[in-house]
DNA sequence: CGCATCTGAGAACATATTGAGAACACGATG
DNA sequence: CATCGTGTTCTCAATATGTTCTCAGATGCG
């Protein structure tokens, strides 16, 4: 069976925005998708596709489209690791260590924060960056946490107990600012940075 | 089973939630934070998610929501992102903006390096950091690229032409190193910076 | 032209999904 | 125990979405 230019482009519709959103879009969206306003009309293409096999439908479900033939949408998860950089011949394998797995950066309990302003500017940490946190309420000595202080100003800053734990030193990064010490009551920890992220 | 926009909502809120507050919330404040004002409507999306496997319910107890392997069917590819941090209340959610997608990070021709060395510093990438690099030949002016020098060594620096494309700079962000020009025909370029992730 | 095919609009209908809220059971708390 | 808050179940109604249809226009072909 051959495809009609639309019905290709429906199907083109379809993978590249479960491939985005994760969920099959609705008749409305392919629709604006393709640039026409029946939904009848993209029921028509679609139903097409599942006669061509491209596709199935579970009749009546909203978003109930599921692809067939194509990759089920694995998403890809790792990295190829090509080697260290900045030295040596064009660009060598590492041993033993070949690629990079995205997932690592997922645990049960962890989310991500847009990181504002500069105060970690020499741990690496820019402005915009997304910093990965693990909720956790405690910490150690060193850690880079999220703190949350007198339960209404949240920072981050590296952690230092002191006085046998009465007070908490949260430490800028950036030589410009100072230690801020705190009576350990202040302070609540809300996470524990475990990676970070940024995207050009 | 495929999950509705709402029950993806709800889901999505339950995640944000547990991971600010430590405890599941309320079926008022999932009503609440999904926008509708009937518990009992919220009880069903709850229950909806538990049948699908998302979610567990300790049927009777207050705040008896626990959550089970993040995602039943597919490797977790975001993150929720919570706010902006160093600035305001707790931790706000960002209008518009509610996760990271890790897939942002590949692209069909993207690989990664480790970087070595601190040449680039002032950009906040460190030693040891790992690089996004998309596979191209060419750059822009500005971008952060992987170059090839005399088929021989590798660097990871800024990008610029000079004197009508017959040389190229190659700037590091590092004060204490400087500038290196080359002859437009020893530079071949491997890649684009286009990420950068960290790991603690 | 007459005909077939592809296309788009939109009406009409069936049902999936949603929201409100009442009523009741039970856990939490003093 | 007594009270309140919370979870649970239920019905009713409204809205959104999928489905099927008819009508009409455009295009290509014998």
């Amino acid at each position: 069976m051959i495809l009609t230019d639309n019905q290709r482009a429906v199907l083109n519709f379809i993978q590249r925005y479960i491939a985005t959103h994760g969920v099959a879009p609705k008749l409305q969206e392919i629709a604006e998708g393709i640039g026409i306003r029946s939904r009848g009309v993209a029921h028509r293409y679609v139903q097409a596709l599942a006669d061509a096999g491209y596709l199935a439908i579970d009749s009546g479900k909203h978003r109930g489209i599921r692809l067939l033939r194509e990759n089920p949408h694995q998403p890809q998860t790792t990295l190829p690791l090509l080697g260290k950089i900045a030295a040596g011949k064009p660009i060598e394998a590492i041993p033993g260590e070949d690629e990079i797995n995205l997932l690592d950066f997922f645990g049960k309990n962890n989310f991500a924060v847009r990181v504002q302003g500069d105060s970690m500017i020499d741990a690496g940490i820019f402005d915009g960056d997304i910093a990965v946190i693990e909720f956790r309420e405690t910490a150690n000595d060193g850690d880079i946490v999220v703190a949350l202080i007198d339960e209404e100003e949240t920072t981050l800053k590296r952690f230092k107990r002191s006085s046998q734990g009465r007070f908490i030193e949260l430490i800028p990064a950036n030589k410009d600012m100072e230690t801020m010490v705190y009576g350990a009551h202040r302070v609540r920890i809300q996470g524990v940075l475990v990676g970070q992220l940024r995207k050009y």
